[in-house]
RNA sequence: CGGGGUGUAGCGUAGCCUGGUAGCGCGCCUGCUUUGGGAGCAGGAUGUCGGGAGUUCAAAUCUCUCCACCCCGACCA
C-alpha cells in the first residue's frame, strides 16, 4: 500500500473521552472513530488490524473442523420464548419491532437461531457430531459501554455451536476447540491463561475463560504458581482454614463504637487486624432474612451465594428491611442475639474463627470476644461464599493462589442439552429411538481481542504490535523522495520486492518530513521499518528499526529485501 | 438506575464567577522556504458556544428544562 493512496487519520492529542491507554492510541492512530456510546466505526487502518484477528481465528476454526455460516443479526422473539430468554435476557437485549410490530431482538448471541437450524436440519446420529461458527456483529445492550472497543455495545464475534450424541462426544470437541483457542492467542503472540469460569446467562456446565492478561482487565483471576490451576474469582474456591477454631480465650464485651460502622473503624479503633472482624451482610431471598457473615477483610461473592439453596434470586435487604428485622440500624448488625426468622450463613473462615469482633445489633455498639456455641449457636449454614484472596491454597492442594486481571477474550462452554430440550432438538440413534443432543458453544470477541492486544503492547510512543497483528508488516521511508531520484529509486524498488513477496509492506510516498513518518509509524505500531535517505545511500546502505527498538541498524541496499524478510518470520 | 462531571471550529482548550456580540494551540486551505524525529514565514477558511424556553436593551456567560457524552458506583451496612 502506498500511504498517499490510503487513508491516514493520526491525532497527536488524545481526545479526553478516553480513559485506557489501548483506547486513546486505538483513537490517536485514527483506528476506529466513536459514533455513539459503544459504537464505533473501524476506519481502513483499524480494520485492516481487526480482518487480520479474524483470519487467524478462521483459520484455526476450519482447522478445528469447524464449518462456517451467517445467520441473521435480527433475530424474531419466538425463538428466546422458546428457551425462556426474552425475559432472562432482559435489557441487555436491544428488542426491536417491525413494521407489524412483531417483536425482534438484534442477537447478543445465536443459541436460539442455530438450535433451530440443527432441530429442523439434523435427523440422524450419522450426520453427528457437527460443529458450525460465524464471525459476525454482535449487539449487547451494555450497562456502561467502556474503554473503546473493549467493552462495545456493537462488536465482533465469533461464536461456534457443537451438537453431539453423547457427552463423550460433545467432551472430545470441546478438548478440541479448547486447543483451537489456545493456537488462537498463541499466534497472535498474546499473553494468555484459560481459566475454569462461571457459565452465567448462557448456562451449562463445563466451561472455560480466556484471559489475555492486564493489569487493566475487569475480570479477577486466581492461578496457582505451583500447578495448572486457573479459575475466575468468580468462581475460585476458599477451601475451610487447614486449623480447626481455636477455643474461646476472651469473655464477650459490648463496647462503644459511637461513630464506628464498618470492620475497618471498628478494627482501627481497637488496634486489631481486620482478620479479627466479622462483618455481617443482609440479604433477602424469598422473603427470608439472611445474615451473611464473612472475615472483615474478606468480601462477599454473589455467585456463590446464588447458588446456595433458597437463594438463587437474593437481593440485597433495604434499612427498612434490617430495622424491622434487626430492631438495628445498618453499621452495628452481628449475628448475636438474632430471632428465629433470621438465617445465619458463615463462610467457611468465620466458622473457624473464635474470640472475633462483630456488630451487637444495637445501635453505636459492637462485640468483641464472640464465639460460636457460646455466645451464639452454631451457624445454620456454612459455605464457600467469599471472594479468593492471594496467599489463600489452592483448591488443587499444590500450593498457594496468586490473583492477577485478565481482560476476557474468549469462553467456552459445555452447554450439555439446556437449549436443544427447550427447543426439542433431537435425532434419531441407532436404535430408531428419539435422542436430544448434547450441545457446546464457544466464543471469541475478536474487536476486544484488538484493544487487549493493545493494551498488552503499547509504550510512550505508540502501538507496539506483534507481527500477526499489524495494519502492516514492514513500513519504508524515504527521506526526501521527491527530490532525490537515488532514494525513490531505492525506495520503489524494495516496495516492489516486498510486495512481491507477499510482505504486507507501506510505503509513506506522501513526501512528509522524516519526524512525521517515524512519529505516525510508530503510533500504529507497524513492527519494522526501513529508512531509506540520500546519507546513507552515498555508502550503499539503508536503515532498519525494529518497534521494539531505540536503535536503528545499517544494511546493504541489496541485502535488505531479503533481511526484512528474515525479520518477519 | 444512583452520584459526580463535561458539552465553545475536525481535535485539545480559554472565556462563564462579575452579561456587552468568541479567542488560542494543533489540524485544514493557498503561496514561498524547508526536509534525518510531529517544520518556518505570510495569507486564509471553518462556530446554530449541545437543543429548547425564560430573564434582560443585550446571554457562551444568569434561570428552567430536555439531550448527549465521560467518570465512579450499583455487595461489604
Amino acid at each position: 500500500m502506498r500511504a498517499s493512496q490510503f487513508f491516514i487519520a493520526t491525532q497527536k492529542e488524545a481526545p479526553q473521552e478516553a480513559e485506557l491507554a489501548s483506547h486513546r492510541l486505538m483513537l490517536r492512530a485514527g483506528f476506529i472513530k466513536r459514533l455513539g456510546a459503544g459504537l464505533y466505526t473501524w476506519m481502513p487502518l483499524g480494520l485492516r488490524v481487526l480482518r487480520k484477528v479474524e483470519a487467524i481465528v478462521r483459520e484455526e476454526m476450519n482447522k478445528a473442523g469447524a464449518l462456517e455460516l451467517l445467520m441473521p443479526a435480527v433475530q424474531p422473539k419466538e425463538l428466546w420464548e422458546e428457551t425462556g430468554r426474552w425475559a432472562v435476557f432482559g435489557p441487555q437485549m436491544l428488542k426491536i419491532q417491525d413494521r407489524h410490530e412483531r417483536d425482534f431482538c438484534f442477537g447478543p448471541t445465536h443459541e436460539e437461531v442455530i438450535t433451530d437450524i440443527a432441530r429442523r436440519e439434523i435427523k440422524s446420529y450419522k450426520q453427528l457430531p457437527l460443529n458450525f461458527y460465524q464471525i459476525q456483529t454482535k449487539f449487547r445492550d451494555e450497562i456502561r459501554p467502556r474503554f473503546g472497543v473493549m467493552r462495545a455495545r456493537e462488536f465482533m464475534m465469533k461464536d461456534a455451536y457443537s451438537f453431539h450424541t453423547s457427552l463423550a462426544s460433545l467432551e472430545a470437541t470441546y478438548a478440541v476447540m479448547y486447543q483451537a483457542y489456545s493456537n488462537v492467542f498463541t499466534r497472535l503472540g498474546l499473553e494468555f491463561r484459560a481459566v475454569r469460569a462461571d457459565t452465567g446467562a448462557i448456562g451449562g456446565d463445563g466451561s472455560h475463560e480466556f484471559h489475555v492478561l492486564a493489569d487493566s482487565g475487569e475480570d479477577g483471576l486466581a492461578y496457582c504458581p505451583n500447578s495448572d490451576y486457573a479459575a475466575n474469582v468468580e468462581l475460585a474456591e476458599a477451601l475451610a482454614p487447614a486449623t480447626p477454631r481455636a477455643a474461646a480465650s476472651q469473655e464477650m464485651k459490648l463496647f462503644d463504637t459511637p461513630k464506628q460502622t464498618s470492620c475497618e473503624d471498628v478494627a482501627a479503633l481497637l488496634g486489631v487486624n481486620l482478620t479479627n472482624t466479622v462483618k455481617s451482610i443482609a440479604l433477602i431471598a424469598e422473603g427470608k432474612f439472611y445474615l451473611c457473615l464473612l472475615r472483615g477483610d474478606h468480601n462477599l461473592n454473589e455467585i456463590k451465594v446464588g447458588k446456595l439453596a433458597g437463594l438463587p434470586d437474593f437481593r440485597f435487604a433495604t434499612e427498612e428491611e434490617i430495622r424491622a428485622n434487626l430492631n438495628c440500624p445498618p453499621g452495628f448488625i452481628g449475628p448475636v442475639n438474632v430471632g428465629a426468622n433470621v438465617t445465619v450463613i458463615a463462610d467457611r473462615t468465620v466458622a473457624a474463627m473464635s474470640d472475633f469482633i462483630c456488630g451487637a445489633n444495637q445501635a453505636k455498639f459492637h462485640l468483641q470476644g464472640v464465639n460460636f456455641g457460646r455466645d451464639l449457636p452454631e451457624p445454620s449454614v456454612v459455605a464457600d461464599i467469599r471472594n479468593v484472596v492471594a496467599g489463600d491454597p489452592s483448591p488443587d492442594g499444590k500450593g498457594e493462589l496468586a490473583l492477577c486481571r485478565g481482560i476476557e477474550v474468549g469462553h467456552i462452554f459445555q452447554l450439555r442439552t439446556k437449549y436443544a430440550q427447550a427447543m426439542n432438538a433431537t435425532y434419531l440413534d441407532e436404535q430408531g429411538q428419539t435422542q436430544v443432543m448434547e450441545m457446546g458453544c464457544y466464543g471469541i470477541g475478536v474487536s476486544r481481542i484488538v484493544g487487549a492486544a493493545i493494551e498488552q503492547g503499547n509504550d510512550e510512543r505508540g502501538i507496539i504490535f506483534p507481527a500477526s497483528l499489524a495494519p502492516f508488516q514492514v513500513a519504508i521511508a524515504p527521506i526526501g523522495m521527491d527530490k532525490s531520484e537515488a532514494v525513490k529509486e531505492a525506495a520503489t524498488k524494495l516496495y516492489q520486492e516486498l510486495l512481491a513477496a507477499g510482505v504486507d509492506v507501506l510505503l509513506d510516498d506522501r513526501g512528509e518530513r522524516p519526524g512525521v513518518m517515524f512519529a505516525e509509524m510508530e503510533l500504529m505500531g507497524i513492527p519494522h521499518r526501513v529508512v531509506i535517505g540520500d546519507r546513507g545511500l552515498q555508502t550503499g546502505q539503508v536503515e532498519y528499526q525494529a518497534r521494539t527498538s531505540t536503535e536503528a541498524q545499517a544494511i546493504p541496499l541489496n541485502e535488505i529485501a531479503a533481511f526484512v524478510q528474515k525479520a518477519l518470520q
